[in-house]
DNA sequence: GGCATGTGTATTTTT
DNA sequence: TACACATGCC
């Protein structure tokens, strides 16, 4: 009676998916088949019986949770993926909370900011707070939000953060606290969550009594992906979840946790047997990615790891191959040798899509850009700054969001000061006199059974900021008059909201229920736009094709509030995603940071920048924790390679400070490529290397014994 | 009060 | 290189 999708599973892998009830961990390495294992998983539940909408599946992008499920779907030849509850904690949050938030008070209409948004936000209450003018400096916007998420993530105290990750802005401690409690009251006047807010409702829901069993019990099955790289919360967030009902399935492997920055603790994968007495451990070890020889190099990399999961993936698939270490003179070099062995490989039958250029910084591929540009070789590139981050998305999102939440503050702020003749005082003038922070409290819940609370929105209605600026719009100066009427007309015809309506109950607080298609709106908000956008920015014309883009989006989207958040919880990772599907004859090479790179895997693999300050990042090596996860950085991108590696080193850095200058400085290899693993790795260099630099060969040995003698010491 | 311009500085990874 | 902040002119 077995399954014809079981057959191909290993011993380990038919275990995991045939799992009956209660706990199950999987210890998965790299290349193991975890994909294939979850997809099975799911069809397997389906199969015995459970509803598909009663299965949660978590996963760390939108695409992994769709292409488990796809392969579900193909396993099982029932259409019933898409049922299932598939996709990251913050959007499942965000889904769960709009419909049982109310059991928190939260209205269920809130909105979503992105760190861009929250550091913003924090911008705001750091002028207001009068903490920028203070003789000493205080921590960016940016840092602010690091920090805070931190605290939140971690489930830390303050003081401790600050010591232990931010040393320098320790004296700072009173204003950072006090930045810290107006923003999170001042969320909630703007009825805005952030990201960590999504994740810190959700456990509140599951600690709420009545409700909390409710949500728990919405699902038989819970299953966890890329469980190393979940934070306290998650952890705790699990926990709620299954009180009662201990069907949980993890899976991870802690050599892969490369996300401690955003306060991923490995100890939510170590203590889950703890955590959920009875658990089942199942250990995955053949490998069916690499070949042999790239298996021991990326293993030699993991032995000398200071603490982690023993385990030891073997690989079938025999080669003669070693991966390549190609020592380079300079970046342009290794520009020029990487793109020879791309066109090799694809004249030798690989495709550029089964090819991945891999780098530790969204700028680290700066110069090889510039030379995959002159060539024509096509490429798309994933990770680094992001579609959502421009200026010019920023801003037309902006003007949707103050209509889809007339109480964001950060969005009216930065629509208002698109307008010419406009600053932050008047800016601030005028979103005082519309009313924009006075939103009605939410009334107290009457408790525990009140989730399907009812008659608080009469409060909450008969008062909106956006009809008050359509309806009766404040004085400006005269030289941003006329602008600004622009604005009222064209936030009206967009909103639906029609002057001089009746102040009745149904629309007035939410006219996000009317108003064009999304589409729509953005083509009209661009006839004002346009003439701004063209002022402000000098290369306008190569930023238009942008907003192209974002129409073409919105197209697909009926609810303004589906796109926005859809926008917010799942950005177009590259440019690739917002052309929709490629033409099948269209081929491009893949350039990723290692982050974007998790999970992913080609032919043929170049890791560039093996440098060390470059991995591991000068950033990151100030602890030994530091160290240690850019080494499981590294070990993440060779582990991403089926058949061919190359690892790069330029041996000379320039200092782009003038063009005059040739001031330059010497790397060497990255640490975690000491001499006694260099035997794994085919040696490579251009010939005329070494008569140009005879010295630096033994420089860098000497260097990197030493460095051996000291891991030796420890 | 807005805006253009100049100066100093810090610079990873992402939901 | 971009961003935060200071300065000085309208």
């Amino acid at each position: 009676m077995s399954a014809p999708w079981l057959n191909g599973l290993n011993r380990e892998q038919r275990e995991a998916v045939m799992h009956g009830s209660g706990p199950l961990l999987v210890i998965a390495g790299a290349g193991t088949g975890k994909t294939r294992t979850l997809a099975c998983r799911v069809a397997h539940l389906i199969d015995q019986g459970t509803a598909p909408d009663r299965i949660l599946l978590l996963t760390f992008t939108r695409r992994a949770a769709a292409e488990m499920l796809t392969r579900a779907d193909h396993m099982t030849g029932l259409k019933t993926s898409s049922r299932v509850w598939g996709g990251t904690f913050h959007a499942v949050a965000n889904r769960l909370l709009r419909i049982y938030g109310r059991a928190l008070r939260l209205p269920t209409d809130f909105t979503v900011m992105d760190q861009g948004d929250a550091a913003d936000m924090m911008n705001l209450i750091r002028n207001e707070l009068g903490l920028a003018r203070k003789e000493r400096r205080f921590p960016r916007k940016q840092t602010l939000v690091s920090i805070y998420s931190r605290t939140v993530n971690a489930r830390d105290k303050l003081t401790h953060v600050l010591e232990r990750y931010f040393p320098w802005c320790q004296d700072d401690i009173d204003g950072i606290s006090e930045v810290f409690d107006v923003y999170t009251r001042r969320k909630r006047e703007n009825n805005v969550l952030d990201y960590d807010d999504l994740l810190l409702f959700w456990k509140l829901l599951c600690e709420a009594p009545g409700v909390g069993d409710a949500v728990a019990n919405r699902f038989d099955h819970v299953l966890v992906d890329e469980y190393q790289d979940t934070n306290a919360v998650q952890g705790d967030i699990l926990l709620g979840m299954r009180k009662h009902n201990k069907n949980i399935m993890v899976v991870g492997d802690d050599a892969q946790s490369i996300y401690s920055f955003r306060a991923a603790t490995i100890r939510n994968i170590l203590d889950f047997p703890e955590h959920f007495p009875g658990t089942r451990v199942v250990t995955l070890e053949q490998n069916y990615r690499s070949t042999q020889p790239i298996l021991a190099a990326s293993n030699a990399v993991m032995d000398q790891a200071r603490e982690r999961f023993t385990k030891s993936l073997w690989s079938e698939r025999a080669s003669d191959q070693k991966p390549v270490l190609f020592t380079c003179l300079d970046e342009p070099e290794q520009c020029t040798v990487v793109c020879q062995h791309v066109i090799a490989h694809l004249e030798m039958g690989t495709p550029l899509m089964r090819q991945a250029v891999l780098f530790r910084a969204g700028h680290h591929s700066d110069q090889l850009e510039v030379e995959l540009a002159r060539r024509n070789i096509p490429f798309h590139k994933y990770g680094g700054l992001k579609f959502i981050e421009a200026a010019h998305i920023k801003d037309m999102l902006a003007f949707l969001r103050v209509m889809e939440n007339p109480h964001d503050e950060v969005s009216w702020f930065r629509v208002l000061l698109m307008l010419e003749g406009i600053g932050p005082r008047t800016a601030r003038r005028v979103m005082d006199e519309l009313g924009v922070r006075n939103r009605p409290a939410e009334p107290p819940s009457a408790g525990a059974d009140d989730s399907a609370g009812n008659g608080d929105d009469a409060r909450a209605r008969g008062f909106s900021p956006l009809r008050h600026l359509i309806d009766d719009p404040p004085d400006v100066p005269p030289a941003a008059r006329q602008h600004f009427e622009q604005l009222r007309v064209v936030m009206a015809q967009c909103s639906g909201v029609e002057a001089g309506q009746p102040d009745d109950a149904e629309s007035s607080e939410r006219p996000r229920t009317s108003g064009p298609p999304v589409a729509t709106q953005i083509g009209r908000l661009r006839h004002f736009y346009d003439p701004i956008f063209q002022h402000a920015y000098d290369n306008w014309s190569i930023r238009v094709r942008d907003l192209e883009q974002l129409e073409q989006i919105a197209g697909r989207y009926r609810s303004r509030s589906r796109f926005i958040t859809d926008l917010t919880l799942d950005p177009p990772t590259s440019t690739s995603d917002l052309a929709g599907p490629p033409l099948l004859e269209e081929d491009f090479l893949v350039l990723s940071t290692i982050h974007s790179a998790k999970g992913c895997e080609w032919d043929v693999v170049h890791i560039i920048h093996a440098a060390d300050g470059m991995i591991p990042s000068d950033m990151a090596i100030s602890d030994e924790a530091g160290v240690e996860e850019e080494r499981r950085l590294f070990y993440v991108a060779m582990t991403r390679s089926k058949d061919m590696l190359y690892v790069y080193c330029p041996l000379r850095y320039y200092h782009r400070r003038s063009r005059m200058s040739d001031a330059h400085s010497y790397a060497q290899l990255t640490r975690f490529l000491p001499a006694s693993s260099r035997h794994l790795f085919e040696p490579r260099a251009t010939q005329d290397f070494e008569a140009d630099e005879p010295q630096l060969q033994p420089l860098n040995i000497q260097e990197l014994q030493k460095r051996l003698r000291e891991l030796w010491r420890e």
